[in-house]
DNA sequence: CCAATATTGTTGCAAATGAAATGATTACCG
DNA sequence: CGGTAATCATTTCATTTGCAACAATATTGG
């Protein structure tokens, strides 16, 4: 068994382990400071850059489904940072904006995000940091040319 | 502060969504096909490389809480694929090991996930996948040595 | 215009997950 | 030794999550 392949050596598993460390490490600042969900802070990150926005897109650009998507958005007007209005030209679908004190407490969050982002992108290189960026994005554009693996439709 | 970070811009979240898109193909395999969970998978890969390897050490090496590791471990029992001991050293611990159900299983499973993951890193072009191999593994080391990132066990 | 089909957000329910409590064993230290 | 503290796996309970059913609205095709 000398090249048994070993896990922490294995691509797909480094990938995880650093996104998860990352993601805990952001989570710690507006989860465990601020009380929001990964998906709450989302989708605050969305609206609060925009007027507002359709439940339908809102899930095409976070990746994540409906149900989290409704979830979250229910949770986030519970604590009063958006609301959910009823879109007029689709009854079907719900149009959300933030609320002032959402954009208030997105502006005060995503500093501190960002710096805690930073202190781990600044313990590297210029070089690697440059690497990873570019590799990410290359992951990133070859992932979306993927055959999506759907269930059993292959042709 | 003119222009509003955009989410999709937005280091931290292009890390956790290939993360995910990635994880999420190669769940495809030996999730969906062979109904094993991330943590069991991750367990049967550790365990499928050594003769056996103790509770603890197992924790240390796939940054899976002692809680994640005895469900899961307790799955894998119930599926025959590995077998879990008392330490006769340490009759806290447990020595958990592959039987041979599970070996066999894991050399079906392993060429597949492989093939997966090949599948999108192929998709890259030879200098980006060594990009993102170098960003990668020193965007972990930064992890490592970022402070209070996790209450450590120094040894 | 009407009925059939499709799409969207929400809800119900079972499984998974996380955090603290528990029980068993060992280490420490007088 | 002896007893207290520490460590480890497991259990317990509350919350979260994923998947399928559901109700409401829209679209399509006669």
């Amino acid at each position: 068994m000398t090249t048994t392949a070993r896990l922490e050596g294995f691509f797909p598993y480094k990938l995880a382990v650093a996104a998860e460390a990352f993601s805990r490490s952001l989570m710690a600042v507006y989860g465990r400071r601020y009380g929001l969900s990964r998906e709450e802070w989302r989708l605050l990150f969305l609206l609060a850059g925009v007027e507002e926005m359709t439940s339908l897109e809102l899930g095409q650009r976070t990746t994540l489904d409906k149900v989290q998507v409704s979830r979250a958005a229910q949770r986030l007007e519970e604590k009063g940072l958006i609301t959910r209005a009823i879109a007029p030209r689709d009854r079907r679908l719900r149009l959300y904006a933030c609320t002032e004190a959402g954009r208030a407490l997105f502006a005060e969050i995503l500093p501190q995000v960002d710096a805690s982002a930073e202190q781990i992108l600044q313990a590297m290189s210029p070089d690697d940091r440059e690497a990873l960026q570019r590799g990410l994005t290359a992951l990133l554009a070859a992932i979306e040319h993927i055959p999506e693996a759907e269930p059993d439709a292959a042709q």
